[in-house]
DNA sequence: AGATACTTGACTAAAGAGATCACATTTATA
DNA sequence: TATAAATGTGATCTCTTTAGTCAAGTATCT
C-alpha cells in the first residue's frame, strides 16, 4: 500500500468536503489549496478523478465548487487509496513459481492486508468526528 | 512498505543461502538465477549490498559463491526490506501541518506499522522451517 | 594454464510521480 | 448583458526511481 502525494491530496480534499458538507454552499478549489498548500492544477486533476468515481459533485460557474455526493460514513481511506493510487497492491513478482517465491509472496500479501485492514476502518465521518472532538482548531468558519 | 523486485530478490537470495547453510560449500549465483529466473547481473548487484551489510560472505575463485554470515533466526523480512528498499516508509507529505494533514499522516503511519509488524515476525529460519515442513519440493539436493 | 566465479563501476531504458499550461465553458451577479 | 469567478479538458513536461546491462578485472581451484 503506497501512499502517493496524489492519494494523500485526494484524502485531504474528501475530508475538507466532508467537514463542510453541512453547509449549503459548495467548496471552491482555492479554499482547499490555500489551507493545505496543494498545487492548484494538480488538485483539479485529482478532483476530476473523484468526480468520475461519483464521490464528489462539481458546480460550475461563479460561486461554484465541489460537494461530497456520497455518505462520508461509507468511504474509507482504503477506498480512496485503492481508487486513486496506481499500483495493484503488493508485489508483482511473476518469475518462476518456486516454493520460496510463493512463500515470500504470501508474506507480502499478509503485510499488505494488514495495512488495508487499518485503512479500511478509517471512514471519512469517523475521521471528521475525531478531528472535531480532538482538536478545536479543526473548526473553520 | 513497498516491496520492489530488488527487495524480493534479496529475500529469495537470503532464503536460498539459509537453506543451504548447513552444507559446507558456498552457493554460486548461477544456482540461484537458474532456480528463480532472476537476471544474473542484477542479483550480483543485490548480493553486493547484502555483503556490505555483513549478512553474506563471498568466496571468490572456482568453487566460490556466497554463504550466509549471520544467524538466520536474527534476520527478518522487515530487516531486509528496510535495508535494501529505498523509501523511508510511509509518505513524505510535508506541505502545511494542518490538523487534517496530521491526522492523515497518523493513519498512514498506522498502516505502515501494521505491515512492519507482519514482516518483522518473519525470520529467515522461521520461513525455512515452514518451507521444509509444509512442502516436500523445497528439498533440493 | 585455464576454467570458474566473484568485483567493480559506469551506464541505459522505461515507467511513474508530480506537476503545469492554455484554452474552453458555465453561471451568479451587478 | 457584460463580467468576473469558477470549473472542464487535453496535452505536455520534467525529474526520480526502478530494473537491468556491460565490460574489464581479480582471485582460486584443479
Amino acid at each position: 500500500m503506497v501512499i502517493s502525494a496524489r492519494v494523500h491530496y485526494a484524502c485531504v480534499a474528501m475530508l475538507e468536503l466532508a467537514i463542510q458538507s453541512d453547509e449549503g454552499s459548495p467548496v471552491a478549489i482555492r479554499e482547499i489549496t490555500d489551507r493545505h498548500g496543494v498545487p492548484g492544477p494538480f488538485l483539479v486533476q485529482i478532483l476530476r478523478s473523484l468526480r468520475a468515481l461519483g464521490w464528489v459533485q462539481s458546480i460550475r460557474g461563479s460561486q461554484g465548487g465541489y460537494r461530497l455526493s456520497v455518505d462520508p460514513a461509507s468511504i474509507t481511506l482504503l477506498d480512496i487509496a485503492e481508487a486513486i493510487g496506481s499500483q495493484e497492491a503488493g508485489c508483482r513478482t511473476e518469475a518462476k513459481g518456486t516454493p520460496i517465491a510463493e512463500m515470500l509472496q504470501a508474506q507480502w500479501d499478509d503485510a499488505a492486508d494488514a495495512s488495508r485492514r487499518v485503512l479500511g476502518q478509517a471512514t471519512l465521518s469517523g475521521l471528521v468526528e475525531r478531528a472535531r472532538h480532538g482538536d478545536a482548531t479543526m473548526f473553520y468558519i
